[in-house]
DNA sequence: GATACAATTACCCAAATGGGGTATTTTGAA
DNA sequence: TTCAAAATACCCCATTTGGGTAATTGTATC
């Protein structure tokens, strides 16, 4: 029996999606809350499998609440189901300990089985959303770094002064001077920082 | 009609496989391959909708002839069956650009359904994969700095040197300075890049 | 009140870094 | 084969950085 706690400001989404819960064989919805501060006190007095979260609440928002639920409850596996689809919304939300992101177009029977599928160690996702976070993998831009390049800006990443990354890669300091150089040149930036940052961010390492 | 090639080295599996496929409504198999050398020329010649791809190949792994594929055909999309199931080739395909992941595990019902959702610009994964990559986005460990450190650290990301940082947060200089070894010693670091690493890596920014 | 931690200011020094320039060789693509 | 990009190597010098040490203040928390 998964035991499923629901927080939705909305009182007609509320009630229909707790009705679908309790209807069903195998589901029960212990309570319902329409706002994260009435909601987290009780969540962890009855600590439920899964939590269904609203984004948009009144108050606290639900990634606020998802933060401060996993940060005392880290194995609570919780469901956003929300409306909301931008970037922000889904990162940040995942970001927060979210394990699963749910638009609320999804149909009852769904819900339901991404209920049963995050309790089983899954991570239930509209398609959309799941495209956004898989593409988030993929680097955006390709590097305009060469490869010699690359492999001393992978070796700055790593904390390596030039004479280490010289030594590493058998040629003479000045060398990677000039390599650094020119990576600055290339990425528009002017110091080690921010050329560590660029790397990370588009994965150009 | 969803066009589908197939490339997998069994030739069990891959005959299986392009039956199924070929004997259900709205979807074909092209052709199949059993390694990427062969099957890259053609695929760009062909342009399917959907490439099933493995990861243990001959010769060229499947991750790097994603990334190849993607480099042609950037709309191309990926869906890897594999039965690798470690971090590595999950995130390495992801980055590589595959757009979903299927266990070989996975039922051919599921596989089917995951080529349409695929074309439909979503991103299916096989459940353990899903969490995989929603675990990703929560920083594992909280951030070990104070407010004001975290503050600093931004601002060195930012590419800022000492002066910056000291005329922008109304500190002297030789506060930075020791805001900045202190951020050093907690992160275990030695130098900026590292430092911006740690926290863009760590998300403690 | 005591203790602990964060934030702040201060100084010294050696090493690393960034910016400017120039030049040769190798490699790969047109 | 010709040309461009990449990789290699070198010079000078001002500035930045990292490491060490110490003291003061405020604000919590106990």
């Amino acid at each position: 029996m998964l035991r499923v706690i629901l927080i939705e400001d909305d009182p007609d989404v509320r009630e229909m999606l707790s009705l679908i819960i309790n209807d069903t064989e195998g589901f029960s919805c212990l309570r319902s809350f329409a706002d994260c501060e009435s909601a987290l006190p009780l969540i962890e007095k009855e600590t439920p499998d899964v939590v269904l979260m609203d984004i948009d609440l009144p108050g606290m928002s639900g990634i606020e609440g998802v933060r401060r639920l996993k940060g005392t409850l880290p194995h609570l596996d919780i469901i956003m189901l929300t409306v909301q689809e931008d970037d922000d919304s889904v990162f940040n939300s995942l970001c927060a300990g979210a394990s699963g992101y749910l638009l609320k177009s999804t149909s009852p029977a769904r819900i339901l089985k991404s209920i049963s599928e995050v309790a089983n160690g899954g991570a239930p996702m509209s398609s959309s959303v799941a495209r956004k976070v898989v593409t988030s993998f993929k680097p955006q831009s390709p590097s305009p770094l060469s490869p010699r390049e690359t492999e001393v800006l992978r070796m700055l990443c790593e904390g390596q002064n030039y004479k280490a990354v010289s030594e590493a890669l058998f040629i003479s300091g000045h060398t990677v001077r000039m390599h650094i150089k020119n990576i600055y040149k290339k990425l528009h930036v002017h110091s080690r920082g921010e050329a560590v940052k660029k790397a990370v961010h588009n994965r150009f390492i």
